[in-house]
DNA sequence: ATAATTGCAAATTTTTTGCAGGTTC
DNA sequence: GAACCTGCAAAAAATTTGCAATTAT
């Protein structure tokens, strides 16, 4: 029984071990692209298939277990959904670190001039890390 | 001589036909595709080509005169570079629009908690707009 | 037993590339 | 005339689909 059974079985969803490895992944590397879960993958599942993946991505999504990252010059990466939170995307080494900001009083305002009812919010902030 | 005349001449890039008409389209729509910018110009370059569209894109955002849009559950957008702003998004009828959000302050923090330099930001808020 | 999931192969969609001919400056 | 740009066709990359076999419940 591994830690992602009771997620899915609340979901509705099977327990699958390509399921639950995908997730694994997910949840250890943070944000992660099709392809590297497939390459970090194939070994322990020599049969696994790039299309399983890209499935499992729409259902995860669809039951709100997994969230589309998109930033620009970057693919695509996935993350599994969490408390709210932003990232910052370092242009030289590439790495995408999670924060934390509290937009409250301006997607408020927001919602309110453009009477616009906010469901989710994506933040990418781009530039130069610490170490690089 | 067109609107973006004095803007391509300035960078350095040749002014034709297909640029200037991409630049106008993509000025007329705010956010397009593509693909859109296609279908909205075959009619009046029926020989114009989707690489060259393409090409334009990858040109336009080298010299920091376009900019890609990527929000998620969206095909890739293009948008002329303008003064900072955000967008929102309706998930039910597609539509983004441009809103102008200060982040200074919050920016400031990351800035300084994380010693991070910040480049650029691309804050995409979905929901349902007014309309739908 | 049923419904969901996987894996494969093929199909589609999206984007990039190479090159020859044409255009801009 | 030099460098750049376009358009075409082909290639590559990314994603989706259909279906038969397998697996989870």
């Amino acid at each position: 029984m591994n830690q992602f059974y009771k997620l899915l079985k609340d979901s509705g969803l099977k327990v699958t071990p390509q399921r639950s490895a995908i997730l694994e992944v997910l949840e250890k590397e943070g944000h992660i692209s099709v392809e590297k879960i497939f390459e970090t993958l194939k070994h322990s599942f020599p049969s696994l298939s790039l299309a399983t993946i890209y499935k499992n991505m729409i259902t995860l999504q669809e039951y709100g277990i997994v969230k589309e990252l998109k930033i620009s010059g970057h693919k695509n990466n996935y993350e599994i959904v969490q408390e709210d939170h932003h990232h910052i995307v370092c242009q030289k080494c590439g790495k995408i670190s999670d924060v934390h900001i509290d937009m409250d009083n301006s997607l408020k305002e927001i919602s309110i001039k453009y009477n616009f009812e906010i469901i989710n919010t994506a933040l990418a902030i781009t530039g130069i890390c610490k170490t690089c």
